[in-house]
DNA sequence: CCAAGTATATTCACTAGGCGGTATACATAG
DNA sequence: CTATGTATACCGCCTAGTGAATATACTTGG
C-alpha cells in the first residue's frame, strides 16, 4: 500500500535531514536545503512554513526509525537482560564508527536550540526520548526488575551520556563501557543484593 | 599577582561566555558580543584573531571555575565515596533549576561544532572532560576500587548524559537518578561482590 | 468527450537586513 | 615618533522569507 514514489515534500525532508544532521542546524541555510533537494527555495516555503517547520519536519521523520534500530539492536542481543541492554550499546559503538556519525541528531538539535525551549523539533527530541524510557521500563517491569522506571531512566543516561562524550572525544570505547556500567545497574536492579538495593532512598542525601 | 583591573579583552570574553552560553555559539554574531561588551567590533578583532578564537577563549575560561566547582560538590558531601560522588549530582541538580541554566557549555558547543572536528573550541572542551574523568580516577584509584579508569569514564558518562537529558526535558530530576546511578557503580566497584565484578568481560560480548 | 475553470505545485526574481571580517584613521602612552 | 589600542565606516556575501506569474492536474458543465 501507498505508492513508494517519492513526493517532493520527502525529497525536502530528505535533504534536510542529511543537511542538518551532518553540518547542524544552524549551519544550514534554507538555500542549501533546496538546492540539495533539486527544488527551488519558493517550492521549499509552499511545502513548509518557515525553516522550523522543516527542522521538526527533520525530526519527527527520525523518530520511529531510530526507535526500530534500538529494539533491533536489543532483540540481537543473545543472553540475559543485562547483555541485551549492553547489546545496543555494543551497536552504537559499531554505529559511531562510521566517518559520518555526528552523535544523536535531537540532542544536537536541543543543544542548538536551547534557548527556545518551546520550540517544536525540542518536544519532539523530548517526545523521542521518552519513548525510548518507556520501552525500557516496560521491558524491565515484565523481567521483575525492583523500580523499573528508575532503571529506565539510567539506562537513558548512560546512552545519551555516550552521545554527547563520544561526539567530543571521538572515542566510540567510551559506549562499550557506558554498555558495561548499564549492565551493572540491570544485574543490581535484577538480581538486587549488595550494594543497598536502592530502594528506601528515593530522593537522594541532601 | 595579576592586576584585578579588568582589561579590555577580560571584558570582550565575558560578554561572550554570557552570550555564547544564554544563545548558542551560532546564534550569537560578533557585532552582539562587540556591542555587549561596549566596544567596538574593530576592537573585538585587534584583541581576537577570528570568531572561533573568541569561542576558544569562553571555553577557556570556564574550565577551571567548572572543574573547582565539581571538586567543591564533591568535598561537600558528608559520608562515604559514592554519598561524596552523589552529592556532585545533587549539587548539579539544584544548579540545573536556576532558570538561566542552559546545560553544559563545553558539550553544546562540541555539538554546535560537530562539522568542525579539529576546532580548537572541540579540543578545549575535550581536555576539560579529560581531567574531569582523570580527578574521578585518582580519587577512585585511592580509595581502591577495582578499574578506576573505567568507573570514573561511568561517572563522566553520567555526567554529560544527565547534562544531555536534562536540557531536553528540562527536568532535573534525571541528574539526581544520574547520582543514584553513580552512587551504586561506585559501591558495586568498592564492596565489588554480587552482579559478576565486572573484571575479565573486558570488551563486551560481540 | 471535450472545453472551461480551478486547485495544486512550481519557478524566477526580489527584499531588507544580518553576517564575519577589514581599510583607514585617530588617540594615547612610553 | 612609535607601539598599542580604539573608533567610524564600509565590503561582499549570505540569510530567512515573499510577490507575482506560471505550469500541471483534476474537476465540472455542456
Amino acid at each position: 500500500m501507498a505508492k513508494a514514489q517519492k513526493s517532493t515534500r520527502d525529497t525536502i525532508v530528505a535533504a534536510a535531514e542529511k543537511l542538518f544532521y551532518a553540518e547542524g542546524i544552524r549551519a544550514v541555510s534554507v538555500d542549501a536545503v533546496a538546492e540539495a533537494a533539486g527544488v527551488t527555495k519558493r517550492t521549499l516555503y509552499y511545502h513548509f512554513e518557515s525553516k522550523d517547520e522543516l527542522i521538526a519536519a527533520y525530526l519527527e521523520g527520525r523518530d520511529q526509525p531510530n526507535l526500530k534500530l534500538f529494539q533491533t539492536w536489543f532483540s540481537s542481543g543473545e543472553g540475559d537482560l543485562a547483555t541485551k541492554v549492553e547489546a545496543v550499546f555494543v551497536n552504537l559503538a559499531r554505529a559511531a564508527r562510521h566517518p559520518k556519525w555526528k552523535g544523536c541528531g535531537f540532542l544536537r538539535t536541543s543543544a542548538e536550540l536551547a534557548n527556545m525551549p518551546g520550540h517544536p523539533a525540542i518536544r519532539i527530541g523530548a517526545a523521542h526520548k521518552k519513548k525510548f524510557e518507556a520501552w525500557m521500563a516496560e521491558t524491565f517491569a515484565e523481567a521483575g526488575a525492583g523500580e523499573p522506571d528508575v532503571l529506565a531512566k539510567q539506562i537513558l543516561l548512560l546512552l545519551d551520556g555516550s552521545f554527547a562524550v563520544v561526539l567530543l572525544h571521538r572515542d566510540p570505547g567510551y559506549m562499550e563501557t557506558a554498555g558495561r556500567a548499564a549492565a551493572t545497574l540491570v544485574r543490581v536492579a535484577l538480581g538486587g543484593a549488595h550494594p543497598r538495593a536502592s530502594s528506601e532512598r528515593a530522593a537522594a542525601s541532601f
